[in-house]
DNA sequence: CCACGTGTAGGACCAAAGGACAATGGCGGA
DNA sequence: TCCGCCATTGTCCTTTGGTCCTACACGTGG
C-alpha cells in the first residue's frame, strides 16, 4: 500500500552481505547492501523508507558512528545491529541512542526477521506522526507574526474580547486574524486547531 | 522541593550493598539497600519516586524478572543495572525494556552518579506526565455515560446540532451535558477540554 | 508610482454557545 | 413511597464566534 520499504545492509563482509541478502530477498523484502557506512550515507535520501541493518566494526566509519551521524542528519531510520565482536558498552550506547535492536552473529534467521518487521512497522508509524508534525509547521511558516500570536493566545482558552485586551487591539480585528490562522491551519473545527497547536508544541505553558 | 528521591539498591552481595550505599549517601541521596528483588518487591508502594540500581543474576528473582514485574504492576521506576557477569543479550533485552544504563561492575562512581542523575529526572517527568493523565481519568469517571458520549463527539470538533443529530436529541440536551461536561472536567475553556481529551486517548479517531 | 501583503477597524448580520429557570419521566435505594 | 440522580426538553436572553463587504495606513518591491 505506501511505498515499499527497504532494508539495507551496511556491512564490510561480502559473504554476510551477499547471505543477508538472500535471506532477506526470499523473504519478500527490498534489499540493498552496502561496503561501508560511507557508501550508505552517500545514497541516502531524507524520505528513506525502511530499516538499517549495521555491522559495528567496519574501516571507516563504524556502526556506532554511522548512527550518530544519521542523528545529526535527523533521519530516523530503524536500526538493527548486527555485529560478530560487541561488548556490552557497545549495545547499550546503541540501545540508548534508540536502535530497535542488537544482535550478535550468528544469527537466528527467525530473531533477525522478526527485528525487522518490529523495525519496519516503527519506522512507519514515526514516518507518519513526522509527517503530521513537519505538516503542520509549513503551515504555521504560512502565518504572518501577527497571526501567529493570536493563534498562541486563541489555544490558550483566551476569548476574543481577551485577546484583543492583551495585543492592545479590537475585538473585530482580532476575529480577522483567527478566521485567517483558520484558513491557513486548513483547521476544519476549533478542536483541530488546539490539536494542531500542541503537536507543534504551542500549548498552554506561556501562562 | 518534591518528596525527596530515593535510590533503591537490590544485591545480593552484602560487600556491594555496603559500598554502593556508602558512596551515594556521600552525594546526599537517600539510598536504602535490599538483598533480594522480593524483599524489595515487599516494601514498594506505586507512587515511589527515586530510582532503582539492579543487579543482574541473584539468588531467587533475578533482575529482569524484577523488571518485568514492576512493569507488570505498572510501577515505572527507572532502573540501572548493576551486574559483574552480564552478557549482550541481557543488556539489550533490558534496554528495550526501558533500563535507563547498564553497567558492569567495577563501575566508575561518575558513571554511576551520572546515571542515577538522568534516571532520577526521568522518573520525575513520567512522574508528573502520569500524575497529570490519572487526574484526567477520575475526572472521566465522574461523568455519567452519555456526558462521556458527548464529551468525545465535541472534541472532534462537532457542532452542538451536529452531536445532537448523532445522539437522536435534542440541541438543549447536548449543551446541558456539554455545560457538565465542562464543570466535571474542571476545563476552563473549551481548548483545555480537548487537551485533556488528547492526554485521555480520547481524539478524532473515531470519525 | 502602483500593486501587494499586512495590520487595522467599522457595520450588518447570522449562527453557535451558554446561563437562568422550569418541567417531565425513569429508575434505584432508603 | 419518596428522594436523588440521570436524561430529557423547553423558553428567554446574552455573549461569543464567524462571515459578508468596505475601508485606510504602512512598507516593500517592481
Amino acid at each position: 500500500m505506501t511505498p515499499a520499504p527497504t532494508v539495507f545492509v551496511v556491512d564490510d563482509d561480502p559473504a554476510v552481505r551477499k547471505a543477508l541478502g538472500r535471506l532477506l530477498h526470499a523473504e519478500g523484502l527490498n534489499v540493498e547492501t552496502y561496503p561501508s557506512a560511507e557508501s550508505f550515507l552517500e545514497t541516502l535520501t531524507p524520505a528513506t523508507l525502511g530499516c538499517l541493518i549495521l555491522d559495528l566494526a567496519m574501516p571507516g566509519l563504524s556502526g556506532l558512528e554511522l548512527q550518530q551521524a544519521l542523528t545529526e542528519r535527523n533521519i530516523s531510520l530503524p536500526i538493527i545491529f548486527l555485529t560478530g565482536r560487541g561488548d556490552i558498552p557497545s549495545s547499550v550506547r546503541a540501545m540508548k541512542r534508540g536502535a530497535v535492536d542488537f544482535l550478535t552473529k550468528p544469527v537466528e534467521g527467525q530473531d533477525l526477521i522478526a527485528a525487522i518487521r518490529l523495525a519496519i512497522n516503527r519506522g512507519r508509524s514515526s514516518a507518519q506522526s513526522r509527517d503530521k508534525v513537519t505538516e503542520v509547521h509549513t503551515r504555521l511558516t504560512s502565518l504572518t507574526p501577527r497571526e501567529r500570536q493570536v493563534l498562541c493566545l486563541i489555544v490558550t482558552g483566551m476569548l476574543n474580547k481577551q485577546v484583543a485586551a492583551h495585543l492592545g487591539a479590537a475585538e473585530k480585528t482580532i476575529k480577522v486574524h483567527r478566521a485567517r490562522v483558520m484558513r491557513k491551519m486548513r483547521a476544519d473545527s476549533f478542536a483541530d486547531l488546539v490539536r494542531m497547536a500542541q503537536r507543534a508544541g504551542i500549548g498552554p505553558e506561556a501562562i
